[in-house]
RNA sequence: GGGCGAUUAGCUCAGUUGGUUAGAGCGCUACGUUGACAUCGUAGAGGUCACAGAUUCGAAUUCUGUAUCGCCCACCA
């Protein structure tokens, strides 16, 4: 016997092992099949999965299986990615908090050491979740970004962009990370704002000529970067500056609402005060910068110019601005415009250097206070104001960001960039949802060089070795040498001047890893470079570095460019972009031909979901307490093609499992008490031993509730098949002369077939499921089911009977199961030991659901007369439920009824007679256009369809109740007929809206009319006959 | 500041090209357990489709504006 749950817990372990010790998942180049690919985004291996992931790769399964079932050769290449600087700074600040030391404590191999036990062991927890989840990835082919593999791809591309000229070395202000040393990408930044300080300083002029001022004012939140400055900024033509900021606020005036304009006003009359106070002022500066004339900067004792540049705002403070180059990104630019020096004052520790003496060793703030009080003593301070500040501060150590110049490599992106954009500009790669082709073209439209060196020590160091020359002969020779140590497609030579420093840099690449060239190259005086490569240079590469490139493998010529990509938005420029061109660079073809874009899983409260945040989902989770199929189809349910999806999430109480509303305040405290059980249960934020000793409450969600049940409901049907398959025989189904019931079944089956396929094809989940959902419970389960019940009893029926509904349960598993696996799968081998051969020309099944055939969707079955005869069944059964509801007519006694219905109905609904006993407790008296209603009758119309139900009330009459039902309906009636009649008396409407609508709506009314009509006769009868 | 998106029942969401009475699940109410399933069944209540205009015979749906929320990008000496 069956047990009445699917027991997950036990079968899941089962299934999944069976599949993949029977190689279900795996996928080999075969000639005979088309390929279909998929790459996993290699989930970072800083930490477990989340939801987000649970999401991502419930699809990725789904499209990967329902290909595998439709014969196509499947591969989901799986693998995890190192995550540079996330990994680095997971294990960096463990390091920390256990043992108090640093990285420079313990030195790079015994770091880089321990990121990789770490990364053991968290690859390990990830791929266990894969693999709980039913992930039916190629687990053969599991993949590292930092494998030999990916490391031999890296070493190829980046010495093949080498020595096209496309990588770099340039000076760029960079993010820098003072915990860490390291340059961070803007996307690990976030800013915080903070109450700080704006100070006004002063400059001197040096010897000032009459009537020009003696100072300038300049202010700045960050005082300590003027030991920095090279110059003061003053813009070139202030006058037209401020005309444009005017006739810019004018417009915005003309357009702006009730509302906005008082203040706009103000911002004009402020504009002209401040052109009257200070415009000549300015023009002045402007004259004695094109003169060449300078400034002392103060406590540096340094003279630097007054330029001209745009930068500088008229219409915002003093007008003039300091330029810090090395400490300020738009300095920066200003600094690269103007030619000026940079001058870097910090040291990679966040101290100062030496570059000012008398400041060397402070860190930042002591450095500010000491500026600003040795400004004060000189008299060059002006006002301090209040005011808040946007600090950046690190993801990563949360620590203060310093914009900080540093060497960096850089690829250049302008034909990289290019080739990417085409690429989608013309389908050769399509994003879905479309909206999101726009963010991706516009950011490689900048065409940013990339810079791709990191101050790290986890990642793949880049393969350059350099020295620098005082001579470019020397140089020359130096390069000529070691290219001589190899052919020229293992080592690669450049060399590049460095004008500010007069001297020579050679920069020599080599391709291979563990090369013998490399101690050659460095007995020559070159040294290895320190920095590692940006993480997502490897992922990059990720689509053919698995597949072994460069090696020309079979695997790459077969199941390159892979078909799909599935992942999240934030990711479509620093990943999905950059595949896109590293594909074309390296292998001249696209990496993938179609990218969805999943959404965003919000929790309750609209909030993304982080651990850090404390209302992160592991999936693990949510399977031991729903089971895979459940998670599984509830994420795929939400996978609608909006960009964020909401799911509120509980704390399950480990004391009674009841389910307990994350809030913002308890969601981040270590312990909650149950409001259900009021004992205590602890979160992921319990630290002390007191706090850990109350047991741990899982983060789950309870919409995987509806989904549990979804599970439980198909086995249980499944449960139902199977107990009535004793004596099955496989026997071809002759499909002419199969009842309503039967044809119905088979043209439902053609229809949701045709859509689940399609609707998988064009990613749209949710409607998937939907379509699957309502089909399986309420078709398949509500009607079908139910009806075989007494043909199965009837030993005359029950033979086709078996064969039908197993063939129906046959399709339905195979279509749920690329959403849910196991459950599926579970059910498939029991029905493959009481009917191993099935269908309507019986096949064998095989062993596999997994490995099973797509259903070919069997347009020949649909048949439109079929469903709407049907439709008009289930409507009569509808009807004849509803009046023994109102009549609270007992679910044990039998009602008798007579249908008042066109002569086909009458057709369609005699050999249905039967079926009226187990869906509506119901028995057929008569049937046909001729039927009268009962003495003591309850009629329900069916307009619509022509049809009038009748129900014998004579043993059950409830007066009240009746007249109550009568009277609610005809309420409902009589007030469609004043909107159509309002409607069709409309002229307007009658003329011009077209004729088949019109006609609609005076055949409903007539419709309504009779309707109303039949139910006040009855009405009145009631009365009468009470009274 | 720029871009993208959302706003429909108490909650989470559907709603195709504008056209009968705007749907589903959960939750709620009432009734119901001798066999597929109480993780169930049947019925019911519950909505000014964020707001304001416009187009149209007709708008949840199209357009404009407003508000609120979210995400991405840029930026504020």
């Amino acid at each position: 016997m069956i047990p009445n749950r699917f027991d997950h817990a036990t079968a899941a372990e089962e299934i999944a092992n069976k599949w993949y010790s029977n190689g279900c998942c795996d996928a080999n180049v075969n000639p005979d099949k088309k390929p279909y690919t998929i790459v996993i985004p290699p989930p970072n291996v800083t930490g477990a999965l989340h939801l987000g992931h649970g999401l991502n790769n419930t699809l990725q399964d789904i499209l990967t299986r329902t290909k595998r079932m439709q014969g196509y050769e499947a591969l989901w290449m799986p693998g995890t990615d190192h995550a540079g600087i996330a990994t680095q700074a997971v294990v960096e600040r463990r390091l920390k908090e256990q043992e108090n030391l640093t990285r420079h404590d313990i030195g790079r191999e015994a770091l880089v050491e321990r990121i990789w036990a770490w990364k053991d062991q968290y690859e390990q927890r990830i791929i266990g979740q894969l693999k709980r989840m039913g992930c039916s990835c190629d687990w053969r082919r599991l993949r590292f970004t930092l494998d030999p593999m990916c490391a031999t791809a890296v070493r190829a591309t980046f010495f093949d962009l080498f020595k096209k000229d496309l990588i770099y070395r340039g000076k760029r202000l960079v993010n820098w990370d003072t915990f860490l040393q390291t340059a961070v990408s803007n996307d690990e930044v976030e800013n915080v704002t903070k109450k700080g300080h704006f100070y006004h300083f002063r400059y001197p002029v040096i010897d000032p000529k009459p009537g020009e001022p003696d100072h300038v004012e300049i202010a700045t939140t960050r005082p300590e970067t003027m030991l920095g400055d090279t110059a003061v900024a003053v813009h070139p033509d202030p006058a037209a500056a401020l005309d444009k900021v005017e006739s810019e606020l004018k417009r915005k005036l003309a357009e702006a609402g009730e509302k906005e304009r008082p203040e706009l006003e103000k911002q004009i009359e402020v504009l002209a005060e401040r052109r009257t106070a200070m415009l000549p002022q300015l023009e002045r500066l402007r004259d004695m910068a094109a003169d060449g004339r300078k400034l002392m900067l103060p406590l540096a004792e340094r003279e630097i110019p007054l330029v001209a540049d745009q930068w500088a705002k008229p219409e915002l403070g003093s007008g003039c601005v300091k330029i810090t180059p090395a400490h300020d990104p738009n300095d920066y630019e200003v600094g690269l415009r103007q030619s000026l020096p940079m001058i870097n004052i910090l040291n990679p520790d966040g101290t100062l250097n030496g570059t000012v003496p008398a400041y060397e060793g402070l860190t930042i703030p002591q450095a500010r206070k000491q500026v600003v009080a040795d400004l004060e003593a000189r008299d060059l301070l002006g006002d301090v104001e209040d005011r808040d500040i946007e600090m950046p501060l690190s993801d990563r150590s949360k620590t203060a960001i310093e914009p900080y110049l540093a060497d960096q490599w850089f690829v250049a992106m302008d034909q990289l960039a290019q080739s990417a954009m085409d690429a989608v500009t013309d389908d050769r790669v399509q994003i879905f949802p479309t909206r999101y082709r726009k963010g991706y073209l516009d950011w490689l439209g900048e065409k940013r060089d990339w810079p791709v060196s990191r101050q790290l020590w986890w990642g793949h160091r880049i393969p350059i070795w350099s020295a620098t020359y005082e001579s470019e002969n020397k140089a020359r020779e130096i390069a000529t040498k070691a290219k001589s140590l190899g052919t020229n497609d293992l080592i690669s030579a450049t060399i590049q001047a460095d004008e500010e420093n007069a001297t020579f840099h050679l920069f020599v690449c080599l391709r291979e890893e563990e090369s013998p060239l490399e101690a050659k190259v460095e007995a020559l005086g070159l040294v290895r470079d320190e920095d590692v490569l940006d993480t997502w240079f490897s992922s990059a590469l990720w689509p053919h570095s698995t597949l072994g490139w460069p090696e020309q493998t079979d695997e790459l010529e077969y199941f390159y460019p892979t078909s799909s990509l599935s992942t999240s938005r934030d990711i479509i420029t620093l990943w999905v972009a950059r595949m896109v061109l590293m594909g074309l660079n390296n292998i001249h073809e696209i990496p993938f031909q179609e990218v969805f874009i999943h959404p965003t899983i919000l929790d309750g409260n609209g909030e993304r979901m982080s651990k850090s945040k404390g209302n992160g989902v592991d999936p693990i989770d949510v399977i031991d307490k729903f089971g895979p199929d459940a998670l599984r189809f509830g994420l795929t349910r939400l996978t609608t093609e909006t960009q964020d999806v909401r799911l509120p999430v509980q704390f399950e109480c480990p004391h009674c499992e009841k389910l307990i509303d994350q809030t913002k305040k308890n969601r981040t405290s270590p312990t909650v008490p149950c409001p259900a059980c009021s004992k205590v249960f602890s979160t992921q934020w319990a630290e002390t031993e007191e706090d850990k000793a109350h047991a741990k409450a899982p983060v789950v969600s309870e919409k995987f509730e509806v989904s549990r049940n979804f599970v439980n409901k198909l086995w249980n049907a499944s449960r139902f098949v199977l107990m009535n398959l004793e004596g099955y025989e496989a026997k071809p189904i002759d499909v002419a002369s199969l009842p309503v019931e039967d044809r119905w079944l088979l043209s439902r089956l053609a229809t949701v077939t045709d859509e689940v396929t399609r609707g998988i094809d064009e990613f749209k989940f949710a409607e998937v499921a939907g379509i699957l959902y309502d089909f399986a419970w309420n078709e398949f389960c509500s009607f079908y089911v139910e009806i075989a019940k007494p043909r199965l009893a009837d030993d005359a029926l029950r033979g086709v009977t078996q064969n039908v509904i197993a063939h129906g349960l046959d399709t339905l598993l195979r279509l749920l199961h690329p959403i849910m696996p196991f459950v599926t799968e579970s059910i498939w081998s029991y029905l493959g030991e009481l009917a191993p051969s099935r269908g309507l020309k019986p096949t064998a099944a095989g062993e596999f659901v997994m490995l099973a055939s797509w259903p070919e969707c069997q347009r020949e079955h649909y048949d439109q007369d079929i469903e709407r005869q049907f439709a008009e069944f289930q409507e009569v059964i509808g009807a004849v439920r509803k009046i023994r509801a109102s009549q609270s007519i007992a679910p044990k006694e039998t009602v008798p009824v007579s249908v008042r219905c066109s002569d086909s109905s009458q057709a369609l609904l005699e050999p249905m007679k039967a079926y009226f006993g187990s869906l509506a407790g119901a028995e057929v008296m008569s049937l046909g256009p001729a039927v009268q209603p009962f003495a003591t009758d309850a009629p329900l119309a069916i307009p619509a369809m022509d049809i009038e139900v009748h129900v014998d009330l004579e043993k059950f009459i409830d007066v009240e109740a009746e007249l109550t039902r009568l009277e609610k309906l005809l309420g409902q009636v009589v007030k469609q007929i004043t909107g159509k009649e309002s409607k069709l008396s409309n002229e307007n409407f009658v003329s011009r809206a077209p004729a088949d609508v019109v006609e609609k709506e005076r055949a409903s009314l007539n419709d309504l009319v009779s309707q109303r009509d039949s139910i006040e006769v009855d009405i009145k009868k009631l009365r009468e006959k009470s009274s």
